[in-house]
Formats: C-alpha cells, sequence, structure tokens
RNA sequence: GCCCCGGUAGCCCAACGGCAGAGGCAGUGGUCUCAAACACCAUCCAGUGUGGGUUCGAAUCCCACCCGGGGCACCA
C-alpha cells in the first residue's frame, strides 16, 4: 500500500457506492407497508407515470420531492405506504404498435421494465410488492366491475349527443380533454359529431364535489380548488318558460338574471339543438339549414374566439313573455350553446353584452329595466350588469337591490307556474368511450332482443382480442369491432346472436381507482379488500403535476364518492393533502426536440450520481416552482454531498457514544437544525430545509478543524444527524455515513434524531437597539429578560447615550428579549 | 378582459411587522501543484420592481401602477 492509500480519500465513488448499496437495500426491504403494523399509518402517494420510454427530469423532480416527505415519515416512526405502479393503457404504445407492426403491450411492458430499473436505481423508497399496471387483466377486471356497479346504480349510460371528435386521433374525447377547441393529447382541431356514447353521471355529484372543495382548501394548492371550482361552475338563477305561438310546448330558459325579464326583446336558442329544429316555421328552414352548414363550417377554434362577430338567423316564430304578455322573436344562433341549461335564453340585450352585440347586428330592440347611474346602454352600447333602480318592471318597479329583485320575479314566476328558482353547472357529465383499442373493453353486450346486456361478473375481465398493426389503425369505429369472433357473441340473457360493445373506456377510469387497489393489490373478491382500504385511505399526501387539477382530480374524487355511497370506503375524499411540483426546464424554456434543449436525465445521473441530482432538484427552491436546469450546479451539490460525507471519516469518537457532555455551541447547533428541520419538511419548503444541515455541515467542519475536535461527542452527534437528515434526499450517501459511523443499514430506518429541549434554549441572545429604527447598539442579554430590565440597559448603554444626544426620549418600545427602539 | 402567483446581490433562493442574508452558484484572493484541474480556506457583492399610505419601525400589511409566469374566458 502506498504512502497516499493511507491518507483519508477527498472523494468517494459514487458509482461504486451506488451499486453496493443496492443489493443491500433489496435484501432489507426497508419500506415494505405491513397493513397490520400498530404503529400510525401514513399513506404516501405520488401520480403514476405513463409508460413512454424512460424516466426523465420531470419524473426525477416529482419523485425525489415526494420521497423527502416519504422517507421522513418512515424517520419519524410511522408505517408508510408509499407504492407504485404505471398508467399503462392508453394512446401511444397503440400508435407505436401501428408504425412497427406489433402488440401495444411490447411496447408497454418493456418500457415498464426499464422505468422500473431506473425507479430503483433512482433510490425512491416505494412498496414493490404493491407494483400495478392498469392494462393487466387482473387489475382492468375490476375497472370493468366498477363500471358494472355504476350501471347498475344508474350512474353509467349510453345517450346520442354531439360529442367532441378529435379526427386525428379518430376518437371521441371528454370536455376535459379539448383544451382551446383542440385535442389535449394531440393538438389536432376537434370537430363535432352525434354519437352514442357511454357516460358517467358525474353531475349527480356536482353539488358535493363542489362542496367538498371548502375543506380541502387549507391542504390543497389554491390554484387547484380555483380551477375545480370554474369547472363545477355553479350558478343560481330561474327557468322560466315562454309560451310559443303557434305550439303547445313552451321554450324555457335558465337565466341568472331572471329580475331582467320585462328587459328581454327577444330568445336565442343554441342553432344546433334540436329545439332550433322543433321551432323553426317552414319558411325560415331553409335559412336555418344554411345557417347550420356555415355554423358547423367553422372550427371549434373559431367558435371559441370571444370577439368574434354576432351571427344567427330569425327561426319565424315568436314567443310571449309570461310577466308582460309582450311577444318577442326567436332566433337561432351558436352564441348559444346546446348542452349548457337548457339550450335557450332569453336576451336581455341592455343588461347582458353578448345579447346586446346581437341585438345591435340585427337591428333588435334594447330596453333597460335597471337603472343603475351609468349612461344608458340603449345609446352606448355597453351593457350594464350592476345593481340599480327598476324601472320599466311592473311589481319589480322601485326595488333597488339585484337580490331582492331577484327574489321577487322568482314568487311571481312560482306563482304563476311560469317559472322556478333553481340552480346549474357548467360540469358536463363524463364521457367515457373511446374508439382505439388499448384500453379496458367496455363489459355490455347488445342484443336485438333484449338491449344492453351487462357481462356477468363470472366472466370478468372481458379479455382484449389480440390486434396488432395494421389491424389497430384508425378508421373511425374502434378497432374492436373488426374482430369479429371477439365482437359476435351469444346473448347472456336469450342465447341469440349479439354483439359486444366494441369502444374502450377512456384512461382516466383506470386511474380514478388505483390509490385504492394498492391498498391490497392482490385482492381476488374485489377491487380492493375494504378493510384494507379503511386502515390506509385517505392519502395523506398526494404529489403530482397541476395539469391534473381538473381532470384526474375531479374523476377520482367522483370515483371516492361513489364507493362511499356502495359502501366500500369510509371516506368521501381520496387525497388529504396535495403537492404540485413545478417543470423542470432549460434555459428558460420547457424542454422540447424542437428547441434541442432536452436534458437527459441519464446522462446527468451517470456525471454526477442519483444523490447529487436528486439534491440538486430538491434544493432549487420551493417545490412549486420551476427549475430552469441550466441554472442549477449538480456540481455544487455533489460537492455539498463530499462534504458532509468527509465528516463521518473524522469522527473518531466510537459508535454509541453519549452526546452529553459534548461541545454544547455545536450541539445547540445539531438540536436547532434537526427541532427545525420536521418543521420545514412538514410545510414543504425542503430547499430551507437542506440549507439547514449545509449550516449544520460546515458547523461541524469548523467544529472539527479548529474547534472541539473530531473526538468530541457533539461532533459525532451531528455527524450523525446529518446522516439521517440526508437520507430523505441522497439515501446513498446517508447509507454510506451510516456505516462509516460504525452502524448497520439502513439509514433510512434510523429514527428521527432526539432533540434536548434545554439545548433549544440560548444562552443569550442579542438585542438590538435602535433609535428612530436604525440600529445603533448591540447587547448581549439572557432569553428571558424582562421588558422593564432591557430598557433600563438599553438606555444606560454608552453608545446609545451618546446617540440620543441629549434629545428628550418620547417613547421606547421594547420587544424582549430582541429589540428596543428609542423614539425622540 | 377577469382571477391567481411572483419580482430581494451577477444568478438560484432565505428572512414570526424588528440587525436585509440562512444556504448555494458564479466571481475574487489564497493553500495544494512543476503547472493546471479538482479540492480546501477566506472574501467581495443588493437596501428588496415603481409611487403612495399605515406604523416607533415595512421586503413583509394596505392602495395604485409596471414587469414576468400561470389559469379562466360567448356557461346566459
Amino acid at each position: 500500500m502506498s504512502e497516499q492509500d493511507t491518507h483519508e480519500p477527498a472523494a468517494y465513488d459514487v458509482a461504486a457506492v451506488q451499486d453496493k448499496w443496492l443489493p443491500v437495500w433489496d435484501e432489507l426491504q426497508p419500506f415494505r407497508a405491513d397493513d397490520d403494523s400498530p404503529r400510525e399509518k401514513k399513506y404516501a402517494l405520488t401520480m403514476f407515470p405513463y409508460p413512454s420510454g424512460d424516466l426523465h427530469m420531470g419524473h426525477a423532480e416529482v419523485t425525489a420531492l415526494h420521497d423527502v416527505i416519504a422517507r421522513y415519515w418512515w424517520q419519524r416512526g410511522f408505517e408508510v405506504m408509499n407504492p407504485m405502479g404505471w398508467d399503462s393503457f392508453g394512446l401511444p404504445a397503440e400508435n407505436a404498435a401501428i408504425r412497427n407492426n406489433e402488440h401495444p403491450a411490447t411496447y408497454t411492458y418493456a418500457n415498464i421494465e426499464t422505468q422500473y430499473e431506473s425507479f430503483k436505481r433512482y433510490g425512491i423508497s416505494f412498496d414493490w410488492s404493491r407494483r400495478l399496471h392498469t392494462s393487466d387483466p387482473e387489475y382492468y377486471r375490476w375497472t370493468q366491475w366498477l363500471f358494472l356497479k355504476f350501471r347498475e346504480r344508474g350512474l353509467a349510460y349510453r345517450k346520442n349527443s354531439p360529442v367532441n371528435w378529435c379526427p386525428n386521433d379518430q376518437t371521441v374525447l371528454a370536455n376535459e380533454q379539448v383544451v382551446d377547441g383542440k385535442c389535449e393529447r394531440c393538438g389536432a382541431e376537434v370537430t363535432k359529431r352525434e354519437l352514442t356514447q357511454w357516460y358517467f353521471k358525474i353531475t349527480e355529484y356536482a353539488q358535493e364535489l363542489l362542496d367538498c372543495l371548502d375543506d380541502l382548501e387549507a391542504t390543497w394548492p389554491a390554484r387547484v380548488v380555483t380551477a375545480q371550482r370554474n369547472w363545477i361552475g355553479r350558478s343560481e338563477g330561474a327557468h322560466v318558460s315562454f309560451a310559443v305561438e303557434g305550439r303547445d310546448e313552451p321554450i324555457t330558459v335558465y337565466t341568472t338574471r331572471p329580475d331582467t325579464l320585462y328587459g328581454a326583446t327577444f330568445m336565442v336558442v343554441a342553432a344546433d339543438a334540436k329545439l332550433a329544429a322543433d321551432l323553426v316555421s317552414d319558411e325560415q328552414r331553409a335559412a336555418l339549414d344554411e345557417y347550420l352548414t356555415e355554423v358547423r363550417k367553422s372550427t371549434e377554434v373559431d367558435r371559441l374566439s370571444t370577439d368574434r362577430p354576432k351571427t344567427g338567423v330569425f327561426l319565424g316564430v315568436h314567443a310571449v313573455n309570461p310577466v308582460n304578455g309582450e311577444r318577442i322573436p326567436v332566433w337561432a344562433a351558436d352564441y348559444v350553446l346546446a348542452d349548457y341549461g337548457t339550450g335557450a335564453i332569453m336576451a336581455v340585450p341592455a343588461h347582458d353584452q353578448r345579447d346586446l352585440d346581437f341585438a345591435k347586428k340585427f337591428d333588435l330592440p334594447v330596453r333597460r329595466v335597471v337603472d343603475t347611474g351609468e349612461p344608458n346602454p340603449e345609446e352606448t352600447y355597453e351593457a350594464t350588469t350592476g345593481n340599480g333602480v327598476y324601472v320599466n318592471s311592473g311589481s319589480l318597479d322601485g326595488l333597488t337591490d339585484k337580490a331582492a329583485g331577484i327574489h321577487a320575479i322568482i314568487e311571481r314566476l312560482q306563482a304563476d307556474g311560469a317559472g322556478e328558482g333553481t340552480v346549474n353547472f357548467r360540469l358536463r357529465d363524463w364521457l367515457l368511450s373511446r374508439q382505439r383499442y388499448w384500453g379496458v373493453p367496455i363489459p355490455v353486450i347488445h342484443c336485438e332482443k333484449d338491449g344492453e346486456v351487462p357481462v356477468p361478473y363470472d366472466q370478468l375481465p372481458l379479455e382484449l382480442p389480440e390486434l396488432r398493426g395494421a389491424d389497430l389503425k384508425p378508421k373511425g369505429v374502434s378497432p374492436l369491432a373488426a374482430a369479429e369472433d371477439w365482437v359476435n357473441v351469444e346473448c347472456p340473457t336469450c342465447g341469440g346472436p349479439a354483439k359486444r360493445d366494441s369502444d374502450t373506456m377512456d384512461t382516466f377510469v383506470d386511474s380514478s381507482w388505483y390509490f385504492l387497489r394498492y391498498c391490497s393489490p392482490g385482492y381476488t373478491e374485489g377491487p380492493f379488500d375494504v378493510e384494507k382500504a379503511k386502515t390506509w385511505m385517505s392519502a395523506d399526501i398526494y404529489v403530482g403535476g397541476v395539469e391534473h387539477a381538473v381532470l384526474h382530480l375531479l374523476y377520482a374524487r367522483f370515483f371516492t364518492k361513489v364507493l362511499r355511497d356502495m359502501g366500500m370506503l369510509g371516506v368521501g375524499e381520496p387525497f388529504a393533502a396535495q403537492l404540485n411540483q413545478g417543470f423542470v426546464i432549460n434555459r428558460g424554456k420547457k424542454m422540447s426536440k424542437s428547441l434541442g434543449n432536452g436534458v437527459n436525465l441519464g446522462d446527468q445521473l451517470a456525471e454526477f450520481g442519483v444523490d447529487a441530482i436528486r439534491l440538486t432538484l430538491v434544493f432549487a427552491g420551493p417545490p412549486e416552482d420551476d427549475i430552469d436546469w441550466a441554472e442549477m450546479s449538480p456540481a455544487g451539490s455533489l460537492r455539498f454531498l463530499q462534504r458532509a460525507w468527509r465528516l463521518s471519516g473524522d469522527v473518531s469518537s466510537p459508535a454509541g457514544t453519549p452526546a452529553e457532555g459534548g461541545d454544547v455551541a455545536l450541539r445547540r447547533v445539531t438540536a436547532r437544525t434537526v427541532h427545525d428541520a420536521a418543521e420545514l419538511v412538514e410545510g414543504y419548503r425542503f430547499n430551507v430545509m437542506i440549507a439547514r444541515v449545509m449550516e449544520l455541515v460546515n458547523a461541524t467542519r469548523k467544529a472539527i478543524d479548529s474547534g472541539c475536535g473530531p473526538e468530541d461527542p457533539a461532533v459525532r452527534e451531528a455527524a450523525e444527524a446529518v446522516a439521517i437528515l440526508l437520507s430523505l434526499v441522497a439515501p446513498y450517501t446517508a447509507e454510506e455515513m451510516w456505516e462509516r459511523l460504525g452502524h448497520e443499514p439502513t439509514v433510512a430506518r434510523a429514527g428521527w434524531p432526539a432533540v434536548d429541549p434545554a439545548l433549544l434554549v440560548e444562552e443569550s441572545v442579542t438585542a438590538v437597539v435602535q433609535i428612530q429604527g436604525k440600529v445603533k447598539a448591540r447587547l448581549e442579554v439572557a432569553p428571558d429578560i424582562s421588558e422593564a430590565d432591557l430598557e433600563q440597559l438599553a438606555l444606560a448603554d454608552e453608545g446609545v447615550i451618546r446617540a440620543i444626544d441629549g434629545r428628550p426620549v418620547r417613547k421606547v418600545i421594547v420587544r424582549a428579549p430582541k429589540l428596543v427602539n428609542v423614539v425622540v
């Protein structure tokens, strides 16, 4: 051995340390959650990935943040369930299969294995014994089971309706999947089609989904709560019925301003609603058809542009205003939506800008019924919407308050049988059928004689037929429809010829209950063991991307409430708390192929090691903030880890040395750091927590080199605390330190360091003396000094006396023990 | 257009209404080296986007505005 080798090495071999500990952890399985443990339970959940290729920086960030919490809970003595799986049905696999002439499962399961290996090496504290894939028949059998149960409860049903159609993916989309008129997945412009599709009746839970948000406000990110409130879109108003000349059926409208009823000068029905076709006069039928053709030509993108000029067509009929008997024309237009409210409105141009724009365009009358003190909209073409005095409004005249006006008119309408107060939601039912292959087959058989017949429970799972390559090409109907052997079956009821439903389910169905399956992953008697779910639910934290603010999170909440009503769950909300991470960007821009600014996670891990990358991501800033990788320094993180690691080699007291009697100054720093670290983790302030650990490392270094020396027990205490605190972020370095400090693995389960409360009390603090708010002196005082003593001490200070310079003291503010402010 | 979040040192970020700086990056100077890189030690650096207000005292609270980011946007 050369002389150099006997010296303490300056750095450890990152790759070797990773290779060393992985098999040890595999052996120890320190993160296996025991359902029957007497310890208090915590459920740490992070959004499971779609298996597209290998893990990327985004996965690295979210799991690193998430793992801080999970590992913290273990250290604090909880029994922690931290499961992981894959959301493995979906279009990318299907498109890859078409390209490569193979089965979607090939792509899917190969990627899952890649990601699994990467996760393991990345050192996240997942309990792999609970691993699941939503594309496994053993999983989707229960997705089908749930679908059938929902159907039995009237919560899954079919209806014919205009739906969003993505011409690129050749499938329908839920409203939530259409963003700015474009397909959320591929960006193609969405068109409308009239189709019979399956829906979940999420609207039945609209009010509860809204109400429960109040309780989540404290623990969910505000923007998620706001997004859900907006999406549910509750409004209060009234239904008002207008008789139609020459027709028995009235037109019922929904309005939030029934108090402006006297100002209704025309009506508008959605041009694409059945109502328009029913109402139109023979003379105007051609005009309506022509208009409809126009409307259908315009894309969803045009339709949604707010400043588009109003268009419409007169339907050739008149309706009668129920409160004043006035005869008003009925128009059709595309600014009224067929599937909101009743698909028809009363137009009050004076007090609604959209109606006013329309009135102006078609030269329809405008009549003000609320005088708000603003200029008359009849002249300005600026609608007024505020409170004011009612005019031209019969019995409402003279009222000055909107709420009173609304109340009065609703009473009147109800008395006359012409309307009633009502609540309306923007939320629509969840369209769940998809015309694609790689998803859960809908377990329903269509029989000419018996209609919809559910696949019997004992025949679940209804597995997908084997299709691959060109058989999967989108052609407007599901590829399943062409699988003759599969689609043609005997009717379970009558035995006659019947066909299977050939659509598959939206993959959001799969992810609406996966967190329940984790509670009892191998369970064969149902989707999950009710008792086990009781043990673990709700998830104590759900970490993931804010892009799921409405879609996934709303659907999962809906499923949870239905399962509660089915008696299978004791809770009505799935996720007690939530944390959203920001994006990892590069040079100010989202990483993308076209920009050529992608950062490869594998390369980063190879260069700096797992711990340094994890540390960099967690230390970068608050979790919700975006991280610009170009501004980060993984090299700096690695340097810090090596500094921390060197401490463990310098400690010269034996393992087990009691810390009592060690250097008090260092012991105070250790105690304070451990104490604060807990609060910081619980407040998701991981970056600050790490800064505090860095401070502790610096203080320990100083103590070794120029303080109490490496043999002092306080140094051991500090180094051990560093190892445990670092185990939340840098598991390999922490484990290596722990071993060098003379302990058995694993540091991850070592337990949170005990803190002597006496060490948290400072023996002296620095009090600041200000004159006119400017600091003039500092005093070392006891932390429990009285205000009177501190004031006396301050006023006796020479520097203070000089600063006051004989001026009369007008007031002295004392905040013991930290501050005295003298006002002269 | 409406709503939300944020603007602190060259950069990323801290700071119960009480000393503007905890931590890191970069920089500078040293130690080490034949030299360099690495590493280590030391050190410089802003008065908190702008303008008002409240207060003994404001980065922090209030008002207005500017800039950046995000969300919503014919939902009657």
